[in-house]
RNA sequence: GCGGGCAUAACUCAGCGGUAGAGUGCGACCUUCACACGGUCGAAGUCACAGGUUCAAAUCCUGUUGCCCGCACCA
């Protein structure tokens, strides 16, 4: 039976179909045998269940879906820990969002009713990314997917914050947080996005209560006056003596507030050297309002209309209340002028909203000691941090890190389970709703309305997916987990929080490796976003997509075509140029330029021409197989013998192949293993392209046409096995197009499971190292040789311009016993190679006139074809040899002329320089009397 | 201000002590029996700058300049 291939390979056709196929035969499914020893763990780090693909995505996926498929290929009890988290802020956006178009709004469904709807969107639309994350061909074991709201992960969250307060590390408190208006509720400091902006710095007078002048302060935010409880001034200050200890009369109160002396918030030189403070509404003067024991007045409803504390202004919106403030002091004189100013404004992530210092009492966790044992594991070696840059980061932020704020004031997440009691307001934590308090036995309990930050969820997550708390077999296996393989923007809010709860409820590492790649940017390296029209949708190169639709999707909603052209072409231009949208590239062609990228890079510029290329090669693998199928027909026949040959009986041609295969396979397998996966598509790609196609396959034409059929078969087999081991090599990287043409391969041919058992598919077939080719640099030489010979005779046709037409006969000279009866083993091969009528082998004679020339390791290369050769060409060609072979040997010489050179260097150094001196003054020798010849042919 | 990183061919990046590499792009030729999503050949780099260490430096050290990323500050 003949397979036949269709001309061009079509990864739409492929790729669904073997992803149903493989999650049919179940090999994504790990096993709990409590055998930690033969286990390959990753979990997930959890994306936002209201997320869907983006690049950021698809590189993780990648790179991730790479590291386990080569886990389960090696034999691993190989888990992918799928699933999402439930993102508490960004959820209920967009379910009120939804519940806007409907009429309806989440204050006016209540607590549960709005809970329901949001498991309803869940249910139907909270899919969306893991759906995507199969179509990128991701490999985990799907039976195990877990949401951080679900009902283990739920417990795990209740079991961990109980623990955590028993043990004096919950508390709650009072502080200054960061309260969004928009999103109604806390969001903890590193969920703060800051931006530097346009805004204006406006300058007033506060008088002396007992008259005697003013000082004048400048602020940002005038509104917060009304919550001033003091003006500072630097010690050192000259200007402001006196003053200090005064008393200043507060404009819109009955009040006076003093000027107090401090050095750490006052900065002599800035403004007038002056300084408001706002100890309830902003970070400084809060601790400013501490040192100096000053009062904290509250001035903000949660709503961001001023209190009743505000005097003309209470009930106004916090930015009316800014330009009432600012009018009513020019009216009363106090004005004294503004300036346009760049400051730094914090804003909430999903909501953009002007974030507002604010004091209310919020649940933390004490985590200096939680930080403390996660410095040690990395210290000590338990876990390691890959690229190590990253580890002083980490230290940076362990040793300075703050107390973790913990509630939120949201519907949707995790409930703290803490009761109030309605007679004694004791609190009640416990795992279950209590009956009674435990302080006065009272039976009438509220529970706190706050749920926890959705990041309490995620730092359990490599355990509580596991089933912690229980001792479960899963964990006896799996935990510590093997790799986190995230992006370096998410090390703290991750990967420390995991680490620190890790260790502190499990009492080992959550994983062993943290692996950190970069970030995915446009072609110029801007960060992705729609604002700036760059976002490309990692599915519209996967499936396909017009300029148009491309276009629409990197800008934002309601943007107008042709702006949105306009940005793409900006950040897109050598792509852009071309006016197309995407062919479907597929998903390997994705995963493949994906992990083309060095991984530790800080950024990946997104080149687009580089996905098609990457398509490019996926058609190369296709049409390579397409080529070969036929003749490996007598491989299919029941009980053929489908072995890689032995050593003994392979051409030369085959033993380079074979070396060169193992070579391949080492890299490969060593950039896997130290996180370098350009170095491994890199290795895979130079040894299919420019060695398997480019020369073995070529190589083998004149074998298979020919009528040796001994040989045919020989070469039959090691063809097979090189295409058969190149799609384990590269079906980390690209599973869908080698498994398909894995499967188009003799049975014969296929590599079984690590274990020796049956691979009913390539995603569990043995995965390659060096070892299991005979590599071996000697055995190279001859086919390294026969290439110089054949590389030469197309340099001479190419640079003379010889047509393609015009076969050329070619002539060696000064050739060895071994070479000669190589080049008669290859005859057919040299003369297809380098379209040559004939190629004769000779002794040493007299230069021959009108002829190209070239020395390849010493044997001479002749191409006579009289007539056709231009003298001058040929005379420049040499010309530019001979300058080449000068200047590199004029290198040589100079470092053999340098004693210190001979008598410090190593000794392989030395001899290597004195051999490259001889064949380069051999080679030169030989070159400049062609040059002599075609000199004189031309004169005469 | 503190910390980290980068500077190599037109572009994106490898290389990190022993004669400068890849892919894209560019130029020429080729629709010869797998592939034009292809083949062959070619041009293209004083490896940011200045010192130092070394027999030998893109590679190690110091400094300078220019970019980038964190963190802090910004009344």
């Amino acid at each position: 039976m003949t397979i036949e291939l269709s001309k061009g390979y079509d990864p739409t056709d492929v790729e669904p179909r073997w992803y149903a196929e493989w999650i049919r035969a179940g090999h994504f499914n790990a096993e709990d045998t409590g055998d930690a020893s033969n286990a390959y763990c990753i979990a997930i780090p959890p994306p936002n269940v209201t997320g869907s693909l983006h690049m950021g995505h698809a590189l993780f996926s990648t790179i991730q879906d790479a590291l386990i498929r080569t886990a389960r290929m090696r034999g691993f009890n190989t888990l992918w820990q799928p699933g999402v988290d439930h993102a508490g802020i960004a959820t209920e956006v967009v379910v009120s969002r939804l519940l806007a178009t409907e009429g309806t709004s989440r204050k006016e469904l209540g607590r549960e009713r709005f809970l329901q709807r949001v498991w309803q969107w869940r249910e139907q639309s909270g899919g969306r990314i893991t759906e995507q994350l199969r179509t990128m061909g991701a490999s985990p074991d799907w039976k195990r997917e877990r949401f951080t709201m679900d009902e283990q992960c739920s417990r795990a969250v209740r079991e961990a914050f109980v623990r955590l307060h028993e043990e004096g590390l919950i508390y709650r408190g009072e502080r200054l947080v960061n309260w969004s208006v928009k999103a109604q509720t806390v969001i903890s400091d590193l969920e703060v996005e800051r931006a530097e902006e346009d805004g204006e710095l406006f300058s007033f007078a506060y008088p002396f209560a007992d008259g005697s002048g003013e000082i004048v302060v400048a602020t940002t935010r005038p509104e917060t006056i009304l919550g001033d409880t003091a003006v500072a001034v630097h010690p050192d200050d000259p200007r402001y003596k006196d003053a200090i200890g005064k008393q200043l009369k507060c404009p819109f109160h009955d009040r006076t507030i003093p000027v107090i002396a401090d050095s750490v918030l006052v900065d002599m030189a800035f403004g007038t050297g002056a300084v408001k403070v706002t100890p309830a509404h902003d970070f400084n003067d809060y601790e400013t309002g501490r040192r100096h024991s000053l009062p904290f007045i509250n001035i903000l409803e949660l709503d961001g209309t001023l209190n009743a504390q505000c005097a003309q202004f209470a009930g106004k919106d916090r930015f009316d209340a800014r330009r009432a403030v600012k009018k009513a002091l020019d009216a009363m004189g106090l004005a004294r002028g503004a300036k346009q100013h760049r400051l730094s404004i914090a804003r909430e992530a999903r909501t953009a909203d002007v974030l507002e210092p604010m004091l209310l009492p919020q649940w933390y966790v004490h985590a200096k000691p939680l930080a403390d044992k996660a410095l040690a594991a990395v210290r000590e070696g338990k876990t390691t941090i890959e690229p190590v840059e990253w580890v002083k980061t980490w230290e940076h932020w362990l040793t300075n890190i703050q107390d973790w704020c913990i509630s939120r004031q949201l519907w949707w997440g995790h409930q703290i389970p803490a009761w109030y009691c309605d007679a004694c307001k004791e609190i009640t934590v416990a795992r279950e709703e209590p009956g009674r308090c435990s302080k006065c036995g009272h039976t009438s309990l509220t529970q706190e309305s706050d749920v926890l930050d959705t990041w309490f969820s995620s730092a359990l997550w490599p355990f509580s997916t596991l089933g912690w708390p229980d001792k479960t077999k899963a964990l006896e296996t799996f935990y510590p987990t093997s790799v986190m393989e995230t992006g370096h923007d998410i090390l703290f809010f991750w990967v420390a929080r995991m680490m620190m709860f890790g260790v502190h409820f499990m009492g080992d590492v959550p994983f062993k490796r943290v692996l950190l790649h970069g970030m995915v940017q446009d072609e110029r390296g801007d960060k992705m976003s729609k604002v700036k029209g760059n976002v490309i949708d990692p599915l519209h190169l996967i499936h396909g997509a017009s300029l148009d639709t491309v276009v629409e999707a990197a800008s934002q909603k309601g943007t107008s075509k042709e702006d949105a052209l306009k940005k793409f072409k900006l950040c897109y231009p050598s792509y852009a140029e071309r006016g197309e949208g995407f062919a479907a590239f597929g998903a390997d062609a994705v995963r493949f330029y994906l992990a083309t990228n060095p991984p530790q890079a800080k950024s990946i510029k997104l080149q687009l021409r580089q996905v098609e290329r990457a398509r490019n090669f996926a058609n190369k693998l296709w049409n390579a197989t397409r080529f070969a199928l036929p003749y490996l027909e007598p491989l299919f026949a029941d009980g053929a013998d489908g072995s890689m040959p032995s050593v003994a009986e392979m051409s030369p041609a085959d033993r380079w192949i074979v070396s060169r295969l193992s070579a391949a396979a080492g890299e490969v397998n060593s950039g896997l293993d130290e996180f370098r996966l350009d170095e491994c598509t890199t290795a895979a790609r130079r040894f299919f392209w420019d060695e398997l196609c480019d020369w073995y396959l070529e190589l083998t034409k004149p074998v298979f046409n020919g009528e040796d059929e001994r040989a045919k078969s020989i070469t039959r087999r090691v063809l097979a096995r090189c295409l058969e081991a190149s799609f384990r090599l590269l079906h980390p990287f690209m599973p869908f197009v080698t498994e398909e043409l894995w499967q188009k391969l003799p049975a014969s041919v296929r590599s079984p499971r690590a274990n020796g058992t049956e691979a009913p598919h390539l995603c569990v077939a043995k995965f390659p190292v060096a070892g299991d080719f005979a590599g071996d640099l000697e055995s190279e030489r001859p086919l390294v040789f026969l290439q110089g010979v054949i590389s030469a005779a197309r340099n001479i046709r190419g640079e003379l311009g010889i047509k393609q037409k015009d076969a050329i006969a070619l002539r060696i000279r000064g050739a060895n016993e071994a070479q000669r009866t190589l080049l008669a083993q290859y005859d057919a091969q040299v003369r297809w190679l380098t379209i040559a009528s004939g190629v004769t082998v000779e002794e040493p004679g007299p230069r021959p006139k009108g002829v190209g020339y070239a020395v390849v390791e010493g044997v001479e290369v002749i191409v006579p074809l009289a007539g056709l050769i231009d003298p001058k060409a040929e005379q420049a060609r040499l010309e530019k040899e001979i300058a080449k072979g000068k200047k590199d040997l004029e290198k040589v010489n100079k470092q053999l002329t340098n004693e210190n050179f001979v008598s410090r260097a190593a000794a392989e150094a030395v001899q290597a320089a004195r051999e490259e001196a001889s064949t380069l003054t051999s080679r030169l020798a030989k070159l400049e009397a062609a040059v002599a010849v075609v000199r004189e042919a031309e004169s005469g």
